[in-house]
DNA sequence: GCAAATTTTTTAAATGACCATTTAAAAATT
DNA sequence: AATTTTTAAATGGTCATTTAAAAAATTTGC
């Protein structure tokens, strides 16, 4: 019994189009014509799957932060020490997958409108909150108490400033060398403690 | 023989409606009528003085700048050792008049509207060089040349970073423990120089 | 000084677009 | 035949900008 497998490809199908739509045109500026036209739809449809334009942009965020969340674990899975652990994360923040100009691009509309809707400002700090725990974690083992925090912080915010300055880059990203120079960035903290 | 003072005081009171108002409202939300209403004033008269909406956000963006190269000027004035002036750049991004909710907020909205609007591009992208330079400047008398790059990329990114996250936070931000951790993570960075 | 004349400033109302969402009906699928 | 999916067209609302006229300020001729 595949029940109503096409409302799960629609779904997909739309989430798709409005990542590519935000990135092309903007959050707030993107419309719902240009979304549907992006996925060889009518905009009618869009409200038919999804109710309104706030719940299909919440969906889409959604669909984002299942996917670093995904980057993280799968790397999280093989990484043994505490020190491949935090790589791990960095490693996941600037995979192939979510590096991308695309991916940045939209990351940092979102970003950018969560202290204006409600929804996205949950999601957002609920995703913060994971990356620091994560961090929390693993530094605990490499770092001093009375510099973990500081320490932290400046690797979280490093990475965030990566994104944003992604974000306004027009040139193709190259991924790996973001995360040669993250982990070149991390390292040098983390040695400056010994 | 003070030439139309009037015009100048109107564009400052704009200016500053614009500035709040897109801070309550978000930059690509806000409308004309509100910024009228936060300046006292009626939407017709902001066209009259600027023209249209965009070029009032592009008056708007520019005052921001020259905020930002004024606090950096006024540091650089009395600093006479390269580490003395890289912290003043540093200090200038944290600076008291800058570094508050309404300014963080409304730069996060100008910096993510900045790829959607060729004159906010364009601002935008001038400040980041001039920022870039003076950084490479300071750095030099600093770190050994291989390592120059990273760690100005690294403290801009940086100082982006916490710009971004403070944008997103209603609490009332601390300046001056702000220009403490920034400078400790720039001096973190350094000393893994020797 | 001072009152018409002129210029600058201000706004209410009109204009013309644009857009999210709804509706009602058609098309496709089950 | 019933249900699900799709969309064209209608609806109702919002908004930037323009217009036309009023109000304020400034200049000018005396």
């Amino acid at each position: 019994m595949g029940r109503t497998r096409i409302r799960d490809i629609r779904h997909e199908e739309l989430i798709n189009a409005t990542i590519t739509a935000v990135h092309k045109r903007g959050y707030a500026v993107v419309t719902m014509a240009e979304i549907a036209a992006e996925a060889g739809a009518s905009a009618a449809s869009i409200n038919y799957y999804f109710g309104s334009k706030e719940k299909l942009m919440e969906a889409t965020m959604r669909r984002l932060l299942t996917l670093l969340k995904q980057a993280m674990l799968e790397r999280y899975a093989t990484a043994k020490t505490p020190h491949e652990r935090l790589m791990a994360v960095i490693d996941a923040n600037f995979s192939d997958r979510l590096f991308t100009n695309e991916q940045c691009s939209i990351w940092m509309q979102f970003w950018a409108n969560a202290p204006y809707a409600e929804s996205l400002q949950r999601l957002h700090r609920i995703n913060r909150a994971r990356v620091t725990a994560h961090f929390r974690a693993e530094l605990r083992a490499l770092v001093s108490d009375d510099r973990r925090e500081t320490l932290r912080e400046a690797l979280q915010c490093y990475m965030d400033g990566v994104w944003l300055e992604a974000a306004q880059s027009d040139a193709p990203l190259n991924p790996a060398q973001a995360r040669k120079e993250a982990r070149e960035v991390a390292d040098l903290m983390l040695k400056s403690e010994s």
